[in-house]
DNA sequence: ACGCTATACTTGTAATAACAAGATAACATT
DNA sequence: AATGTTATCTTGTTATTACAAGTATAGCGT
């Protein structure tokens, strides 16, 4: 694992700058996470290398990697070495608001995914709205009915812009994360987006598909996503029963 | 200022135990917080006054004042000193689920509450079993309606076991954050909270209130809510718009 | 009494040094 | 070849020192 040597050889720091050394070296090191030249699970060069590298003491080293680690980009092992960290499920950055699988998957619940659609298609005139591109135009539609003991949760629907993810539409989806395949097999990371939450009543469609009365209600999530280099990336729509506490959440204070 | 010295001189570390002085130091400061020895405001001594108290060099000092800052405890102000956080408004725990209303004041939209009922009642028997008390307790409810330009978007009911708060069913609250006064007035913190999220359809009385149809969708949010002391507080019931985009979220990875 | 300057106090940045503790590789022994 | 020991590498903790930069107070001059 010498790549990092010629990752870094060309980022040296500006020593007149009134900003501080290990604030110029945390956004060096970002860049080549951003830049995806590093990535999960790579390893960056241990410390005493790195303050050759920059030609900076130690505590510079440290205290760029402390706070790197604190904004959850790199995990530090004692022994080992200092790791990329794993991009934070997109889930998680919904302050828990989809944590309910993996919580009912702790119980011990049965949960699966059904995909319901994974195509190309030409896109309606709300999703080309949302996501920014002209009615009609190619863009990659996944459907997925999720289930707790084959009862029927949650109906998401997630809209990417076709060019953007060549072959995603034969790809397995089953089984990932979706985020996860979009970084490890396109390099994109969705670093932000602009959510809406409310609540709608069941059309028949829906209503059928859920197997509840037409009227019933759902809480329903859209969301914009934006891919780190700024992109608009992907337009998510969730609707989830209004009844089954999907959301529980527990919130503390530190 | 010099009460801080009696606060901190009988909180020494353990040279000889495990956990590193620098934790030790962080959790016993923590401690002097959470405890209300120290309050929103009130400074902290300063890092050489620290070391000296604590016998420990300045480097552990920095240290576990840089952690007590980055969980948004403590401020630290180069050349004024340390003090203590104004406690993250409770709003801002629930990942800005409720930043609704900052949101559409700074928008510049006319943003109100109306208070239904501040009183003492006694509690019925689902709100008795939500606050752990026997139906029939006696209970401060406090139910408000909010408006954005004129128009109802949510209902609130917040129930408080009345022994806890003495008074607050005579006090002024259309301009102040509950927990914002609850802190000032009686100590209390709340740092932990239970939350579910559904959604429900609108019936006669709340048609009304919101002037909708009945059958329309309602967001609704239940809480409960626990002080710092393991305390089980408040129970907390929100009626929100599901049409009014109530929740408009931007999430940004970092 | 007011204004300016010097001093003291505060936190912030950076370097150096030493030791601890965990992990891994290399070497020695069986 | 397998196992045990030692050496090396890694990050973690702690101490000391020095200087920078911002803030507040004291002292001095008018």
């Amino acid at each position: 694992m010498n790549s990092w040597d010629e990752s870094f050889s060309d980022t040296k720091i500006n020593f007149d700058s009134p900003i501080p050394y290990y604030i110029q070296i945390k956004e060096k090191i970002k860049e080549q996470i951003d830049s995806g030249s590093l990535k999960y699970g790579d390893q960056l060069p241990g410390e005493p290398v790195l303050c050759n590298l920059f030609a900076v003491s130690r505590t510079v080293i440290r205290q760029a990697l402390a706070e790197l680690e604190h904004e959850g980009l790199v995990a530090r092992k004692k022994g080992k070495g200092t790791f990329v960290s794993e991009p934070e499920s997109f889930e998680k950055l919904s302050g828990n608001l989809s944590g309910f699988y993996q919580h009912m998957k702790k119980r011990g619940h049965l949960a699966y995914s059904q995909i319901l659609k994974q195509e190309i298609v030409h896109a309606e005139k709300d999703i080309a709205s949302n996501l920014n591109i002209k009615p009609g135009s190619l863009v990659l539609q996944l459907d997925r009915l999720r289930y707790i003991d084959n009862e029927p949760i949650v109906l998401t629907s997630t809209y990417i812009p076709s060019h953007f993810v060549p072959g995603l539409e034969n790809m397995e989806l089953s089984r990932e994360s979706l985020y996860g395949v979009l970084e490890r097999e396109y390099g994109i990371v969705i670093s932000r987006a602009y959510r809406t939450i409310g609540a709608v009543v069941a059309n028949e469609y829906h209503a059928g598909l859920f197997k509840i009365k037409k009227g019933d209600p759902f809480i329903v999530i859209s969301q914009i996503e934006y891919s780190s280099d700024g992109t608009l990336f992907a337009y998510y729509h969730g609707l989830y029963r209004g009844d089954r506490n999907v959301f529980e959440v527990e919130m503390v204070r530190q």
